[in-house]
DNA sequence: AACCACGGCAACCGCCTTAAT
DNA sequence: GATTAAGGCGGTTGCCGTGGT
């Protein structure tokens, strides 16, 4: 006999997520932590199949995540991974702890992919009025060059594998990777606070919709029309997590100074202009509920997800370079990275 | 004002890996 | 070791809002 089976498939409410939904999610999340989905529709009563459960926690209500534009830095960050690890990305989304890999998804394929695109017709096009035709000896040195970089990104992904690998020694990039995945948050918090902090940002978020309920955020809270039954029932459920609020502010407040003062560190080392800083002027376009959990921290999520591209490098490939001891392939991917941070200049100055 | 096309995004689907029995 | 479901992930779909005609 194997395992238990997870939900019976009849009975399973599909489409989007109503408020009260949520709520009931985030409130035995809050209890439980997140994990052992296959509980979850059972004790919460919720119609919801435990992968639907799982996908709604890590893509919408899990805290610290942050909703609305994609900054410059993210944008380059991205595409210098997606050219680095193809289209792996929850990987990709590990360095972006605040974006969820459906989000990264979602940006690339409706508006990067595009971009990119025009940027390649773009460059091709200057390139033909340049003169660069397919039969001269610049069209060779071209698909030379074409040849180099396919080389060098499949010698990267490699190395990158090999330092991702699980037998390497525990301060790789997989302890990073790990850390980051949801099987982390299965682990006891690092106090509860996370979760307190959660359940205030659902309060906040259900206050908002009950004062507000002609302007429901889109997709789930828009169908889901607010009966008097559901806001009774939810301003208990919101009486109740107003007082495990306050341990979750203290916990926000603390995280929020660390992270501004790792910022300005970052900012004086690197030059590079933040990524919260950045983003401060999307406050008012976000949705309500993904507003609410701007100030939320993410108890495993080490510091170095938030470096700036060009150290994360260095530190990747330095990992790359002590576990694989392989001069050759660091050389090609050393060039790869001159490559692309060139070619990424080009992209972006254009 | 009505219609249409397109873009964005949440959610679902299906496959693969991992883990429990 | 075999079996089976959970969990994870990438691809895809479908709904809704918005802008253009």
């Amino acid at each position: 006999m194997g395992r238990p089976p997870c939900c019976d498939k009849e009975g399973v409410k599909k489409g989007p997520w109503t408020p009260e939904e949520d709520i009931i999610l985030v409130s035995y999340i809050q209890e439980h932590g997140p994990g052992n989905w296959r509980t979850v529709p059972t004790n919460t009563g919720l119609l919801r199949c435990s992968k639907s459960c799982r996908l709604r926690w890590t893509n919408y209500l899990r805290p610290g995540i942050k909703r609305g534009n994609f900054t410059d830095q993210e944008e380059k960050m991205i595409i210098h991974l997606q050219a680095l690890l193809g289209n792996r990305w929850a990987a990709i989304a590990s360095y972006l702890p605040q974006r969820t890999d459906n989000d990264i998804k979602n940006y690339w394929n409706t508006y990067l992919k595009k971009k990119l695109n025009k940027l390649e017709t773009g460059l091709s096009a200057a390139h033909s009025r340049e003169g660069f035709s397919s039969t001269t000896s610049q069209s060779m040195s071209r698909g030379q060059w074409e040849r180099r970089l396919q080389t060098d990104i499949h010698m990267a992904k490699q190395a990158l594998s090999e330092a991702l690998s699980p037998d390497k020694p525990p301060t790789t990039l997989s302890d990073f990777e790990s850390s980051n995945s949801p099987v982390s948050c299965n682990k006891p918090p690092q106090g509860s606070s996370s979760y307190a902090s959660s359940t205030e940002n659902i309060a906040r978020l259900l206050k908002g919709w009950m004062r507000n309920p002609a302007k429901p955020a889109r997709k789930s809270s828009a169908t889901a029309t607010a009966t008097t039954t559901q806001n009774n029932s939810l301003r208990k459920i919101c009486a109740g997590n107003e007082s495990a609020s306050s341990e979750g502010t203290q916990s926000a407040a603390n995280y929020n100074s660390g992270m501004e003062m790792c910022e300005a560190a970052l900012e004086s080392l690197f030059g590079f202009e933040s990524f919260e800083s950045s983003n401060s002027d999307l406050s008012g376009s976000v949705s309500p509920d993904a507003s609410l959990f701007q100030d939320e921290s993410k108890p495993d999520t080490p510091n170095v997800d938030q470096l700036p591209l060009s150290l994360l490098e260095k530190w990747l490939f330095d990992e790359s370079a002590i576990s694989t001891t392989q001069g050759k392939e660091q050389q090609l991917i050393s060039n790869y990275n001159d490559m692309t941070l060139v070619q990424n200049a080009d992209f972006f100055s254009s």
